[in-house]
This record gives structure tokens, C-alpha cells and sequence, in this order.
RNA sequence: AGCGGGAUGGAGCAGUCUGGAGUGCUCGCGAGGCCCAUAACCUCGAGGUCGGUGGUUCAAAUCCACCUCCCGCUACCA
């Protein structure tokens, strides 16, 4: 039986476009999904949009559309950009989709067969922008501290779910599954937190439409997070896809931290739903030294960039330069991508392939044993670092790797020895380095791979490349 | 103020959790090699009391305490 692995990245809230930091978490979920397959395991990963909630309602309204044709306009933005950086959802789950609806409703009705949600009353100092209700100690003068708008006096007949119930059960379960939040920072944030105490969530609201109606009430609309965090399972009730269900790891940014591994698991347990293993919180990107930001103008789109560079190049710089297993935040500059474009891709990686290329074509190949370029010590850093989500560490073994090659030609000198077996060694070695690499860069492999006739599979590793006419590659990476 | 991050050869960073010769990466500088290749590649070198002080230890960039200085955040948002 081949193992599974089911990964999915959070899913954006459309009153947005899709911006470096979006595309920095798809590109890390892409990655791993494409090295879990790689390993010949059966994968499946998910991503998507977010749709509901006042807000996109309200944004809506300010262009004239239709709250569904927007969410599909900009639903569509996400797609193309995920697209344009060659990142390859196994489905783009929206939470408009019908048979989230569905599930969600399901969902509700498990936790209410469970005796978890009640009928309650919800007063308060209420702020439509952050859908959320203040204490007068947290907004003076009745202004929303982040909007600086007045606050609106509500009282709101709302359900409630009983989290606080699972105050105790959360925090064993943290305990019995060291794996359950990484990195381990975050875990003890979430642990202290919950010690000062969970309050039952509020999870309806009646001031808008635009959402998924409460099964229980139809007066309700099913408040977003709740329904939100759902999606994850809704995209394993498809037909064959239930094997699925538990996920293995759920990537996020730490501003989800608290919604995903304290409702999340609440929910799960009240609905009598197996818990996913592992929940990821990365760190924030800034850009070119700056907050992502719309205000600042500085939100440059993912498609722009990787129309700017190479899909490749992004996903190598993303996955390369941030110490992702840290959950640091990190820095996407402009400067540094061209610097890693240059000195790596280019004229690292690009120029073995070209000069390699170039001899081969000229003098041929001649089977041999490998002596030198043995990649299984490359391979197992690979593994290893990447399952402890080391993404930039597996990079710069791999690198390592193709320093060697790089050494190894300068010290056998093949333009002047014509030595074919020397030709053989690093034919080899590039097809090997090529399929460990193939997940980070795709596209590039792929071309790598037809230049050089072998295939991108994990068995070919231990087969040694077959003799074939092999023509100059093109220029991999162009130096900027 | 609160919270968070940082201080490592000329620049920018890893390394710190899990202590073991100042190790590594990219750039820059100096010398040499190579002439297959994308003016790319390879080798060697100069340059650092790892912010400071004290402590723990056979051993500290790494652990502990205190101090100094920088920078974010407390706007939407992964």
C-alpha cells in the first residue's frame, strides 16, 4: 500500500489580491507536494479562496457586482497567479463551492448532535471591518482601534459553540503530540493562551447575507472562521478522495495560528472528526525591506514578478533564501533574487548544464561506475531536512552537490582529456541532482531532463543513465 | 510603554534550540589556474577579541544573568 499525504496551505480571503506572501506559502506547499509524490507516495494538496463574510459583501457593493461575480473575479486572480509560478493545486477549493456548503452544514449538525452549540445572546461594541466585537476597554471612545471607526452597539441573538469545553483537551493534546503546532514557538504561545482561558465562539451572525446558512436557524448565516476552517475536510468527502482525511500538515501563516490549532481541533473532536497531525505557522515575508501592504503600494503581484523573472526563479529564491522551519519572518528583495538568480542558477547550476552539454555533444558518452559523484549522501540530507520542513537547508545540499560536478570538471578536464567515461560521470550526476531538484524548479528539470534523456523519477536514481546523443542545452538562466 | 526581532571578517546572511578548534553561504578585495562553458568554472589568500560585562563548564558565537545599541509591530493581510 503507498503511503498518502494530503497537505493544504490556508485558503485567502478574497477582499484582497494575491500578493509575494500568498505565493511564498503556495510555493512551500507546492514544493513539498511535488517531493512527496516524487517519493512515489499518492498526494493530494489543496488550496483556494475564502469567500464569504460582510466584508466581501460589502466589497462588492462598492464595485457594483454581485457578491458572487466578484468572488469569482478575484477567486480568479489567486488560480492564474498559482498558475503563473507553475504551482499545481490537485484541487482549488472555494468555500462557495457547493459541497463546501454542504460539509459545512453536515458539520454543524454533528457538533449540535454532540450538545455543543447552544442559542445565546452576543452584546457589544461591534466593528464591521474586523467583523468582531470590542470591549470598551480595547476601543476608546468607542472607536475600533485598528479602523478608527465608531463602533456599533449591538446585541445580537447568535449561537455559540462550546469551546471552553475543550480547554483540557486541547492542552493534552499539544502535550501527547510535540508535532501537533510547529515550530515549537508557536506551540507555546497557544499554550499560554489557552491557560488564561477559552470563551465559547460565537459562530452566526444575522447583520448580513453573504455566507452559508445555519442549518439549525435560517435566520443565521454560519460565521466565516467557522465555516472557513472546514474546507480542509470538505476537499477529502469528494468520491476517492476520503482515504485522505486525517491531513498531514496544514500550512499557514502565524496570524492563523490561533483559529487553526485551537477552533480547528475543537471542532473536529466535538464533530467526532479524526485530527490532522501536524499544523504549520511560517513566518511573514516583507518586501524590498517594507510591509506587504496595499496602502504602501507595494503588494506587487506574484504574476508580475514571475513575468518579470522565471517561475523558477521566484520558487527558487522563496524556497531558498528564507528559513522556512523557523518560522521567522523573512525578507523578499529584489536585489537578493537577482544576486541568487546570477551566482546560482546562472552561473552554478545554468553554466554545468551548458558546458556539460557542449562536451557532451562533441565527444560523446561511454558507460562507466560511478566513482566520484555518488548522489545517496545528497539524498538522504534531502529527506531528512525536508521532512523537518528545511526547505532552504535541502536546497543548499543539493547545491552542494552540483558544486562538486563543477569541481569535479575542472579537475578531469574533459575538453582536453576527451575522456568519455568523465562525460558519463557527470551525464549521471546531473540526472541525478536534476530529479532531487525537481520539485523546487519544475519547469527548469524538465528541461534538463529532455536535454539529457532520462526521466524524473525517484527509481532512476539507481539507475545509471543511459548512453544517448545528447545535443547543447539551451541557456538555462539568463544572468539579469 | 507593551510585544517581537536583531548585533558573526568590507557588505548581506546562515550557524545558536541539541556547547566541542571561528565553521559555512552570497557579494566585494588580492593572487594564480583554466580556456569546455552563460566574462562563466576551479584553487589559494587577506580580513573577525561572533555587541559588552560577569557566570556555568575540561570546553561558550552557542547555556544563564545583567548591560549597551539598532530595528520592526501595536493598520488590512499569508
Amino acid at each position: 500500500m503507498t503511503k498518502k499525504f494530503y497537505i493544504t496551505t490556508a485558503i485567502d480571503y478574497v477582499n484582497a489580491e494575491p500578493h509575494i506572501g500568498h505565493a511564498y506559502q503556495k510555493i512551500v506547499a507546492d514544493t513539498l507536494a511535488r517531493w512527496h509524490r516524487l517519493l512515489d507516495e499518492d498526494v493530494f494538496f489543496v488550496t483556494g479562496t475564502d469567500e464569504h463574510g460582510k466584508k466581501v459583501q460589502r466589497a462588492a457593493e462598492n464595485t457594483g457586482k454581485s457578491p458572487k461575480e466578484f468572488v469569482d473575479d478575484v477567486s480568479k486572480k489567486f488560480k492564474d497567479a498559482w498558475t503563473a509560478l507553475n504551482i499545481n493545486p490537485d484541487r482549488f477549493i472555494r468555500t462557495t463551492d457547493e459541497d463546501h456548503k454542504k460539509v459545512v452544514q453536515e458539520f454543524i449538525k454533528k457538533c449540535d448532535k454532540t450538545g455543543d452549540i447552544y442559542k445565546g445572546e452576543y452584546k457589544g461594541l461591534y466593528c464591521t471591518d474586523c467583523e468582531a466585537y470590542f470591549t470598551e476597554k480595547d476601543a476608546p471612545n468607542f472607536q475600533c482601534p485598528t479602523h478608527k471607526r465608531p463602533l456599533e452597539n449591538l446585541k445580537e441573538e447568535t449561537y455559540f459553540f462550546k469551546l471552553s469545553k475543550y480547554q483540557k483537551f486541547l492542552l493534552d493534546l499539544y502535550k501527547k503530540n510535540p508535532k501537533f503546532i510547529l515550530p515549537k514557538e508557536r506551540r507555546n504561545e497557544v499554550i499560554n493562551r489557552i491557560k488564561e482561558g477559552l470563551k465559547d465562539l460565537s459562530i452566526t451572525r444575522t447583520s448580513f447575507k453573504w455566507g452559508i446558512p445555519f442549518p439549525l436557524d435560517n435566520k443565521h448565516i454560519t460565521y466565516v472562521w467557522f465555516e472557513a476552517l472546514i474546507n480542509y475536510y470538505t476537499a477529502t468527502r469528494e468520491k476517492g478522495k476520503e482515504k485522505f482525511w486525517p491531513a498531514d500538515v496544514h500550512i499557514l501563516g502565524k496570524d492563523n495560528t490561533w483559529f487553526h490549532c485551537v477552533y480547528w481541533p475543537a471542532m473536529l473532536k466535538s464533530a467526532g472528526i479524526k485530527l490532522p497531525k501536524t499544523i504549520f505557522n511560517h513566518g511573514f515575508l516583507t518586501f524590498n525591506g517594507e510591509k506587504i501592504s496595499k496602502s504602501l503600494g507595494n503588494a506587487i503581484s506574484p504574476k508580475t514578478l514571475a513575468e518579470k523573472y522565471s517561475a523558477d526563479t521566484i520558487r527558487y529564491f522563496a524556497l531558498r533564501q528564507f528559513p522556512f522551519a523557523s518560522g521567522e519572518d523573512g525578507d523578499f528583495s529584489e536585489k537578493a533574487l537577482i544576486d541568487r538568480h546570477n551566482n546560482e542558477l546562472a552561473n552554478k547550476l545554468g553554466n554545468l548544464i551548458s558546458r556539460v552539454s557542449t562536451l557532451t555533444e562533441k565527444y560523446g558518452l561511454e558507460k562507466t561506475t560511478i566513482k566520484k559523484l555518488k548522489i545517496f549522501p545528497t539524498k538522504r540530507k534531502v529527506e531528512k531536512h525536508l521532512e523537518n520542513f528545511e526547505i532552504d537547508k535541502a536546497l543548499n545540499e543539493i547545491f552542494a552537490f552540483i558544486d562538486k560536478c563543477n569541481e569535479f570538471v575542472q579537475k578531469q578536464k574533459p575538453w582536453e582529456t576527451k575522456d568519455k567515461k568523465v562525460l558519463y560521470e557527470l551525464a549521471n550526476a546531473i540526472k541525478d541532482f536534476t530529479i532531487l531538484l525537481s520539485p523546487f524548479i519544475p519547469g527548469t528539470c524538465e528541461k534538463i531532463a529532455k536535454t539529457f534523456n532520462f526521466k524524473i523519477d525517484i527509481k532512476e536514481l539507481n539507475n545509471p543513465i543511459k548512453v544517448s546523443k545528447i545535443k547543447k542545452s539551451d541557456i538555462l538562466f539568463k544572468k539579469i
